[in-house]
RNA sequence: GGGUGUUUAGCUCAGUUGGAAGAGCGUCGCCCUUACAAGGCGAAAGUCGGGGGUUCAAGUCCCUCAACACCCA
């Protein structure tokens, strides 16, 4: 074996025996089936840290729960991302200067196929890098034949059922891509603009309102303007009406709750067809809505001729120098507002009225708050459940059509008077609605947003409207792992429709992840240069590709030198290889309640260095046991106390795993392995194999025993560990497994370790805790009195009880070998000790005589510090035991607890204080 | 403005039903002891955001104030 730990020299080969082997298909014999939906990412995606934390809490469920014999299934798959994948082929179009409107549609969509078939797989490419143990054998994509159906047959079944209705409607508007987006795909920013008066004069009389905005060319399709019912500035003027400017147009005076008295002026101009709060006053109102924006953004017909065919931005500037000139320009003031931009196009995007396909959630939302509220679902933490039903109480119809070309097309047709006809088909269009087949039958152009065919992801995939083996198996599925985010958009959405289609709910527990953000606690971000690339922290990159990286393709070119200097300062050596294990074990342990985390490279260094941790305790293990006898044959073995003791810690370890992976404390789960491997297994359990192993007078017995406990042991961690860790441990249990008398193909099918509770062993359980105290204060004498560790210490013992002679002489030979004795001496309770510096365990007394080899003042420092530290722990203590209220209400055995506890301290405190008397007298 | 969180060692975070304040990293000593220097041994370090309350007992429960973060408007 290597010396140090490689985890390049060792990923790629398992992954592909995995995959190639089936191992990641359905199987198992229980009757118990789990599974988990990946959420599937987009087609067009590299990974990301999300992603990467995301599957690997995924992958250890699955792992964990295919080793536990269920039947087992990661569903694997994309989605098509409509505007993404569409703008990714237009970009490669425009390189040679052509649009999709040069080839047509059908064309269009033959290159998005095409694009896919090459350049489609890197996630999932990315994915198999990560360890990932998805069923690729059965992948599937949003838009293939088989989920298409589902999507058609849904949109017919809705519509049918009169959930699916057409309508105009605002809706957010990308006036670049020309459709309509999903809120998720909106993302307001804090920009700086303006905060522009205006003014209003009265039609009737003289004087004026002022109001303000801070979008005046909307002021075209003002249709109103509102007070608050309760100013008293303004009770006089509702009711009245006011001239707007550069029209014809008269606007009444409305009073509405929703204006902010203290905004502005506390007037407000309501324009229902460009904001989405002027549209609820004006349906209040019954307000007409007047459009005055174009597809593209620019004025149209509505608006006065001077203006028409002007931008929006090129009429803004027009229309304040007109009222500028009128004299109606009361005052401008630099404000900063929110910003809705596109996150494909960045463009600005406008509220607009367009007629589109919406989907009636009212009566969708009723069970699916239900089944959460009478627990069918649990979300984990639980506390999501309030953000969930914050939403669905005021959840909103559901805009589900899109003016782009990539999607599921809207199964809908047209005759020549624009009526409307939804079927699976054509053909069946005619058949359903008997229409003559002469008639002319338009085919709606939208197709559906992406969230559509997302939210059916539980059952689609599964084979339905097909009642398939699959589908009766996994559906419902166990539990859905996903960022808070995506609540409203995904997860609510599938539980609508998993009620609707399936009559159940799509899975029992929502997990609920945090952020990964930076050390320093800021979301990731392309434009802040502050990403880290999930493949780099495996792979490891130099400074200067990564320099590279981080600056190309930036939205804000002028940030490039920031980001530059930046990334220089924070990695002077680029990135080292981590590894894809040290990388998952990161992600698990930082795994806790659901809040955000902050991706630290100390922390997955230190969590490398655990894997070479255990790669050179494996080597140990390897170097001591093959090619010896392991205890695999009749041949009696012996088990020492070191071992049952072992054994016996490994039992709760066992037990604790389970319940924290039931419980998705990932981190404690992580925290539990680490620990028991490093500071028990390690640390205390091959330092005391060492001495039985190479003894020549301990019997073969013996020997065997312990040899056969190393590799037992071993065995168990690597597979305890192998949802977190599948790289490593497979490597290291094909070599481990043997020896332990394990056989099999793969770690990945071999059953998970569960706790035997006869195992336990409580004498070698305390008894090796004395070991280790007696072990720990030899040690800690010697470190602060600086005496080289490979100098023997003489020690004497003093005031020892027939258990602790009797312990002693079990487990001499291992506390020689660690604590490094020299003669050790036992002395009577009455004799007289040399000055020396102590070590208590217990009531025993450890002495190492001052003589040549102890500071005075440096012992008399360290009892000082010592006896401080007890005497304020005795007065807390003495204080609560003094306080009768103490006595009476408290239980018995928390008070008999403090007594002995007491008892104890005053013990120790009454040996330091002898001890310090005696040593200050020399 | 409405909602949801967070505040514990220098840093990042655990802390179950209230019963002796924990880990990792970092820091400081001493060690190349034949599994591992990506290591070993040891040490220092906290008014648990502030204030009030309930209780025999509060990091934990209640009230209040403050700071920060996120979501919705």
């Amino acid at each position: 074996m290597e010396k140090t730990y490689n985890p390049h020299a060792i990923e790629q080969h398992w992954y592909d025996f995995w995959e190639k082997q089936d191992y990641f298909a359905p199987m198992g014999t229980s009757e118990k089936a789990y599974c988990i939906m990946i959420p599937p990412p987009n087609v067009t995606g590299t990974l990301h840290m999300g992603h990467a934390f995301q599957d690997t809490l995924m992958d250890l469920l699955t792992r964990y729960s295919r080793m536990m014999g269920d039947k087992t299934l990661w569903q694997a798959g994309t989605d098509h991302a409509g505007i993404a994948t569409q703008m990714v082929v237009e970009r490669q179009l425009a390189k040679e200067g052509k649009t999709r409107h040069d080839l047509g549609r059908d064309a269009f969509i033959d290159k998005i196929w095409e694009w896919k078939a090459q350049s489609g797989g890197q996630i999932t490419r990315q994915l198999r890098r990560m360890g990932t143990s998805l069923d690729w054998s059965d992948e599937r994509f949003t838009m293939d034949e088989g989920l298409s159906h589902a999507v058609r047959e849904v949109f017919v079944r809705l519509y049918d059922d009169g959930l699916i209705y057409r309508g105009k409607r605002l809706v957010n508007w990308d006036p670049v891509l020309h459709t309509a987006v999903a809120d998720l795909e909106v993302q307001s920013q804090e920009e700086n603009g303006f905060l522009w008066h205006l003014r209003y004069p009265f039609v009737e009389g003289d004087g004026a309102v002022i109001v303000a905005t801070t979008r005046p060319e909307t002021m075209l399709g003002d249709t109103a303007i509102a007070v608050h019912p309760k100013d008293e500035r303004y009770q006089t003027l509702i009711g009245k009406k006011v001239k707007l400017p550069l029209t014809e147009r008269t606007l009444p005076v409305i009073a509405d709750e929703y204006v902010d008295p203290e905004f502005g002026s506390g007037c407000v101009k309501i324009t229902p067809a460009h904001d989405f709060n002027d549209y609820i006053v004006g349906q209040r109102h019954d307000l007409p809505l007047i459009n005055i924006f174009t597809v593209d953004a620019k004025l149209n017909e509505n608006a006065p001729i001077a203006y028409q065919g002007m931008d929006r931005f090129e009429a803004r500037k027009k229309i304040v120098s007109d009222l500028e000139a009128a004299g109606l320009l009361v005052d401008v003031k630099p404000h900063k507002l929110m910003i809705p931009r596109g996150d494909r196009s960045h463009a600005i995007i406008e509220p607009l009225l367009t007629d589109q396909w919406f989907v009636k959630i009212a009566p969708l939302a009723e069970p699916a708050i239900k089944a959460v509220e009478e627990g069918q679902i649990q979300f984990v933490p639980d506390n999501w459940k309030k953000t969930y039903f914050e939403w669905m109480r005021n959840i909103q119809d559901w805009c589900i059509s899109r003016q782009i070309w990539w999607g599921h097309p809207i199964p809908a047709w047209y005759d020549d008077k624009g009526q409307v006809y939804v079927g699976y088909s054509e053909e069946q269009v005619r058949e359903k609605y008997h229409l003559p087949a002469d008639m002319l039958l338009e085919p709606d152009s939208d197709v559906l947003d992406t969230w559509f065919s997302s939210a059916l992801w539980p059952f689609s995939t599964l084979g339905w409207p097909a009642q398939t083996e699959r589908l009766k198996t996994f559906y419902p599925t166990s539990v859905l792992v996903t960022g808070f985010d995506i609540i409203f958009f995904w997860v609510a959405r599938m539980i609508m429709m998993g009620l609707k289609f399936m009559g159940d709910v799509p899975f029992r527990e929502v997990y609920i992840h945090g952020l990964i953000r930076d050390a320093e606690g800021k979301k990731m971000s392309k434009s802040k240069g502050n990403v880290l690339d999930p493949l780099d922290l495996i792979s490891g990159i130099e400074l200067e590709p990564l320099v590279a990286k981080r600056i190309s393709g930036l939205m804000q070119p002028e940030m490039a030198p920031k980001i530059e200097k930046e990334t220089r300062k924070h990695y002077p050596q680029g990135i080292p290889a981590f590894g894809t294990d040290a990388l998952r074990f990161t992600f698990t342990a930082l795994a806790s309640t659901g809040r955000d985390i902050r991706f630290d490279l100390g922390r997955i260094e230190g969590y490398r260095n655990f894997c070479n941790k255990l790669w050179n305790a494996t080597r140990y293990v390897l170097m001591n046991t093959e090619g010896k006898d392991t205890g695999l044959t009749d041949a009696s073995v012996e088990l020492s106390i070191t071992d049952r003791w072992i054994i016996s810690l490994l039992q709760p370890v066992e037990e604790q795993i389970h319940q924290h992976i039931k419980s998705y404390r990932f981190d404690l789960m992580a925290n539990t392995l680490y620990e028991f491997i490093w500071n028990e297994y390690c640390d205390w359990y091959l330092e005391f194999s060492k001495p039985i192993l190479q003894s020549d007078s301990i019997s073969e017995a013996a020997q065997r025993g312990t040899r056969r406990t190393l590799v037992r042991v071993l065995e168990s961690l690597l597979r305890l560990l192998h949802p977190i860790m599948p790289f490593i441990t497979e490597e290291l249990w094909q070599r481990v497994a043997p020896l332990a008398g394990k056989k099999g193909e793969t770690i990945m099918l071999q059953p998970y370790p569960l706790p035997e509770a006869d195992k336990i062993d409580t004498q070698a359980v305390q008894d090796i805790e004395w070991v280790k105290q007696f072990v720990q204060g030899v040690r800690r004498i010697r470190a602060e009195m600086n005496i080289a560790p490979s100098k023997p210490l003489p020690i004497l013992v003093q005031n020892s009880s027939a258990d602790d002679e009797q312990k002693w002489q079990t487990h001499e030979n291992i506390i020689n070998q660690l604590a490094r004795l020299g003669s050790v001496k036992w002395l009577n309770v009455e004799a007289d000790a040399p000055e020396s510096a102590i070590a208590l365990v217990g009531e025993m007394q450890i002495l190492i005589p001052l003589a040549g080899l102890i500071d005075k003042e440096a012992e008399l420092k360290r009892l000082n510090r010592e006896i401080g530290k007890i005497k304020k722990d005795i007065d807390k203590s003495a204080a609560k035991l003094g306080n009768v209220k103490f006595l009476a209400r408290a239980p018995q055995d928390v008070v008999e607890k403090e007594r002995q506890r007491l008892s104890e301290m005053v013990a120790s405190l009454e040996q330091l204080e002898a001890q310090l008397a005696k040593i200050r007298a020399i």
